[in-house]
DNA sequence: GGGTTGCATGTTCACGTCAACATGCGATGC
DNA sequence: GCATCGCATGTTGACGTGAACATGCAACCC
């Protein structure tokens, strides 16, 4: 009459409970607990006869129950584009990293395709509560287009982009970055510098040419027309051919390192040599771009940085309750072969 | 006396349950949670009130009480190295997608560095009981040398890697893609094809060498010492390096597009032209590899099939008890500009 | 020696959900 | 007109844990 579950449910058994452990130990539920969370007051003996009960047992805390008594997850919501671009994912490893060292895990949410209803799927996941707190990131403005409801209450730390005031954001200093890559060309005596910009609508993208020609006007120097390309080096590698095609061009700041990969290989098909004719600056800083042909001079993002920040900014909210102010994490400028001083 | 909690607490105040939803609709809890799982034995009326006061309260499912009820946590722990390959990358965002397409979610279980302890620290998250299954995407021999004892009872997949017997794994045809990468050169006509292969512990390394090698003795071809690298740029550029001093090389195989990439760099620093004196094979056909300088020719992995998979291989013992077999995906040659015939 | 303190251990109950088992009521059948 | 059925809805209890509150016992104090 008690147990015929164990019977009947046996292709989906459940584990052995605190009170399997208890019973074997033959000490109370309460004093199992205690022996998992590793108080104090136990006594070292009931301790490891406990211990011994619960490798013997196979025993595993239920997460869900310790959630449901507790109110706290112990995990983190990351809100990502999937195939999302090669510094997400170094942000993404950082923010695992540093979870895990807070005693969080991860949870992801992919939004496999960066349209209208996508989006919404995604957080619509948030609906169910399993989350102390999410860290998001996605272009801000798809934010907005979806009038995307947060659960009230839910802690928020957005990456790499903006988010108004509405959540804290951490973020690479995207118009330092660019700053330093196009004043590294002027300061080799380039006359001006071109720009194959990233999307028009991602802000990164928007921060590093707002900057770019911002530097290029403090320096009083001519701004040219910016391309714009979608971050693939395939993008880079079309509209490289068009600044290949124009003498005028000798120094080319590229919004990444793909892109900037595309202008290398158009600039080999053109016959126009690297740095001898030409200089081009990536940004991020790419393990492959030092062994690009030639290796490429580009602006380092610190992207462990970035996602270590923003777990610690997400968790002192999710702990204290007091939201963190926004922060950005400095870059810097990397010289390499692609870049040199202009011909006489 | 009742509610001294909600303002002692405010700090941490939960959302609202079932049971406030139900006091708001002015209808039993059960009924909520019928309206909340979508069954079909609820007055239209009456659900709709429902709704409406879960829209005026904000709530949110408890994905904890559920789980504590049903015994199922609807997510799948992924198990991977932080900082990992590309591949590895696409193949997590496949599973993310599928797993969330299945009504599942990912929990992320990140291996810092791949050395005795960490691993065994990975695996020890899953001693606490939150995931249904587990993917794991770690070269195997760290689990043999670790000793890992995983949960009785819980489904684990294995991915690109080998798992003995002990597990299902799902991983993409290594031998074939290096058969294909190895005969598409001595196909046009190079006397044999050296080989940069990944570090010797590596599974997938050992596989595509030994395919390599066997596929040269197999058409009668000298069988040349393989270069070991260890999957980066770098070291692809170093043993590039050797290889281009060698005026007998005329075919390179190299284990992965990152270390093919440092080859054509070592020959473009060597003055040895690619594909002109050299042919330069890559595998894995990461998204820029059309933009190296040739562009690379080289052997497709399908990332995403084996994603798909293996959360369906998973899945499918996770609800049915009953392990599948082990697959293999296969490859594709991708023939770009990086070879040609041998010179005369 | 009676009271106090400190510590190991036990008991009770609530966290939020949902399956299983009522209940209640109108419709249908003969 | 009374039994039966179908359907909406309600009540009860258990999932595993751990905080809060006992209890029980030895050591200590004056």
């Amino acid at each position: 009459m008690t147990t015929i579950r164990s019977e009947a449910t046996s292709a989906r058994r459940r584990g052995p409970s605190m009170a399997d452990v208890a019973r074997a130990a033959n000490v109370s539920g309460q004093t199992v607990s205690r022996v998992s969370n590793g108080r104090h007051n136990v006594d070292p003996e009931t301790r490891e006869r406990v211990l011994e009960a619960m490798r013997r047992l196979g025993y595993r805390p239920n997460s869900a129950a310790r959630a449901l008594r507790s109110g706290r997850f112990h995990s983190i919501g990351v809100i990502m584009f999937t195939l999302s671009s090669f510094g997400n994912m170094r942000t993404l490893d950082a923010i695992a990293i540093a979870a895990a060292d807070a005693g969080y895990s991860i949870t992801l949410i992919p939004v496999p395709h960066p349209t209208q209803g996508e989006i919404s799927v995604a957080f619509d996941r948030l609906s169910e509560e399993a989350v102390d707190g999410v860290i998001i990131i996605v272009e801000a403005h798809l934010l907005d287009e979806n009038d995307v409801v947060l659960p009230a209450g839910l802690p928020v730390v957005v990456v790499d982009s903006t988010a108004g005031d509405r959540y804290p954001v951490v973020d690479t200093d995207q118009a330092h970055g660019a700053r330093l890559a196009t004043e590294h060309l002027l300061g080799l005596g380039h006359r001006t510098v071109w720009h194959l910009a990233g999307p028009e609508r991602s802000y990164s993208a928007t921060h590093r040419r707002e900057s770019w020609e911002a530097t290029l006007r403090a320096h009083g120097a001519d701004v040219p027309r910016a391309l714009v390309g979608d971050w693939s080096s395939e993008s880079g590698h079309e509209l490289g051919l068009r600044l290949a095609a124009d003498p005028e061009v000798t120094a080319i700041f590229a919004a990444n390192d793909q892109m900037a990969l595309g202008v290398l290989r158009a600039m080999h098909e053109a016959g126009r040599s690297v740095p001898g004719d030409v200089s081009v600056v990536g940004f991020d800083d790419m393990e492959e771009s030092r062994s690009f042909w030639p290796p490429l001079t580009t602006v380092r993002q610190f992207f462990g940085e970035v996602g270590r920040r923003s777990v610690e900014a997400l968790l002192h909210e999710v702990e204290s309750g007091e939201r963190d102010e926004s922060m950005l994490v400095a870059t810097e400028l990397v010289v390499r072969a692609s870049t040199a001083a202009p011909r006489a």
